[in-house]
DNA sequence: TTAGATAATAGTAATTATTATTATAAACCT
DNA sequence: AGGTTTATAATAATAATTACTATTATCTAA
């Protein structure tokens, strides 16, 4: 694979979130960018964050919504989506994995792993 | 709320969905309603979706890729992603609800339900 | 049963989130 | 610095879904 070009905007994409404890959304990150690059695209913006994600410097959150969240904290941790203010939420807890064993008890195949978000209300929406 | 009229298009995707294992997208149920009524609109599959998803009459399952898909089993189970061949299966086991308090223990908030799907290789593909 | 009222439909346009394209600009290498 | 290559901005294209509207089907009550 071709080596990774250093970009500015790029850099300031994994900056902004490896600082902030929202989710944002593709959307979100170009607003917040712009403030800096005022002509930076939102095609930069999704292909970085794509290309971020493979290095595995952020994480991709889906299936929350109807659009894709990203989070700078890259441990693994679970999310919390508030069904009243829609903010998700980090979650520490502990280990959960052993719910892939109670699926595979009577499951032919063979169970990698689980996608997993719990939602409520938060402690200020409650 | 007004009140719901009967329609035969409505039917015929309640009773394509009580009768396949299949997980369908919007698309597939238009493509396999369209051979009985073939000028049935794509807007009428979404809208009567919607429709037997709020009367809970089927069950949306979304975040498992791109586009939601339909299961007319309104029985609460999990479901089962084959990353090979893509195909959504049930899941039989046994409760997993004890996973909302684990969630809770750390968390000021109130925790209602989780979201989970698994994932790996389904029998034949392994 | 049939006329009037209302909800549902087909067909189409619009929206939203995301990916693809391409000419130009920035980064890297020697 | 000059040449090569990757990244960018700007825009077009795509996919899934929702909105709109004129026509049709269903329902209701005389």
């Amino acid at each position: 694979m071709a080596t990774l070009k250093y970009s500015r905007q790029r850099e300031a994409i994994k900056e902004y979130l490896s600082h902030t404890k929202e989710h944002p959304t593709a959307d979100t990150i170009y607003m917040r960018i712009r403030e800096i690059y005022p002509n930076i695209s939102l095609g930069t913006i999704y292909r970085n964050l794509s290309l971020l994600v493979e290095k595995g410097e952020i994480i991709r959150i889906n299936g929350i919504d109807g659009s894709d969240h990203y989070d700078g904290n890259t441990q693994k941790h679970y999310h919390f989506l508030c069904k009243d203010c829609q903010r998700i939420l980090d979650l520490e807890m502990d280990s959960i994995d052993h719910i892939n064993d109670i699926a595979n008890k009577n499951f032919p195949g063979e169970i990698e792993g689980h996608a997993t978000y719990f939602y409520g209300r938060c402690e200020e929406c409650n």
